[in-house]
DNA sequence: TTATCCTCGCCAATTACCTCA
DNA sequence: CCTGAGGTAATTGGCGAGGAT
């Protein structure tokens, strides 16, 4: 059994147990296959690997891409940069859009008076025109695709890799950060999903196989318990064993067990598995 | 050497915004 | 046009690691 799912560049597929001899999936202790990212990459999910600093240049012409979906809102561009941020982001000090954006979470910005304070500035202002409070920049397919790429083969990004690629895509370095942060949760989530269905599954094989087994329990208990039962087994046509000395016996004739043994009805020869995981309160010696 | 503080990066949870049916 | 659902960018608060003192 074989689930696939495909969405956001994710390649989710899980392999059960009946077909998952190749797994290889390390941090999954069910070791099922896990593939959260295209097949072909060798990127592992929770494994952070550093990479080189060097970005392959584009040819693309970033702020082209960013022309061509660039999101308009009430007249302003939320993909467009202002014009101090470049340089502020590259000097390391966060634009008034990213007050935080340097840092991590406002409790960053918190150490930062100056910045705080620009920022509630900020939110202020923003309040009073109406025009940039919390704008939602929606990346644009070459943005998404250049982060997907760099995300297979690295899930973090080190602070010079994370300011070429804010360069290279004309983005802020917070928001590639935080596009880092939440697709790794995507990422997360997907395997959570993953997990949780595969369990689901393990639960149901478990439940029925024990249902197959207390069925068996109660056949064997009731042929046990039946006179006939030894009367009408039919001979083994292979090895058999006796219960009580445990000795093995060849093919049983007509005449039953040889002379050494006792009668057949204390004694007689069983078939190999019968008694095989047979609990001792059912085994016929007493 | 140990304790304390600070910075930084990451994560989980949540919010806010956007798109689409 | 309105609306709810889903997707996702962005925020918030917490935690641990590592460096400085």
């Amino acid at each position: 059994m074989m689930v696939e799912k495909e969405d956001l560049g994710l390649s989710l597929s899980l392999s059960f147990p009946d077909n998952n001899k190749n797994s290889t999936t390390t941090n999954n202790p069910l070791h099922h296959q896990l593939n959260l990212i295209p097949s072909s990459s060798p990127f592992n999910l929770f494994h952070k690997t550093s990479w080189t600093d060097s970005f392959p240049s584009s040819d693309r012409n970033s702020e082209t891409c960013r022309v061509e979906t660039r999101t308009f809102l009430k007249g302003i561009d939320v993909n467009r940069l202002p014009a101090t941020a470049d340089a502020d982001e590259e000097a390391g000090v966060s634009s008034p859009n990213s007050t935080i954006s340097s840092v991590s979470g406002n409790k960053r910005s918190e150490r930062e008076t100056n910045n705080c304070e620009e920022h509630e500035m900020e939110r202020a202002s923003d309040e009073e025109d109406g025009e940039t409070s919390r704008k939602k920049l929606r990346l644009s397919k070459d943005q998404s695709a250049v982060l997907e790429e760099t995300f297979k083969e690295h899930n973090t990004l080190n602070p010079k890799q994370k300011l070429a690629l804010a360069k290279r895509l004309g983005l802020r370095p917070r928001q590639v950060e935080v596009w880092f942060q939440n697709r790794r949760a995507r990422t997360k989530l997907k395997q959570t999903e993953v997990d949780c269905e595969f369990l689901k599954r393990c639960c149901e094989n478990l439940t029925e196989e024990n249902r197959r087994l207390q069925k068996e329990v109660q056949e064997l208990r009731a042929l046990k318990l039946s006179p006939q039962f030894y009367m009408q087994m039919t001979p083994p046509t292979t090895l058999t064993m006796c219960p009580s000395c445990e000795r093995v016996a060849g093919p049983q004739s007509s005449s039953g067990p040889t002379s050494t043994h006792v009668g057949p009805a204390q004694h007689r020869p069983m078939p190999f598995n019968l008694w095989a995981n047979t609990p001792k309160s059912l085994h016929p010696r007493s």
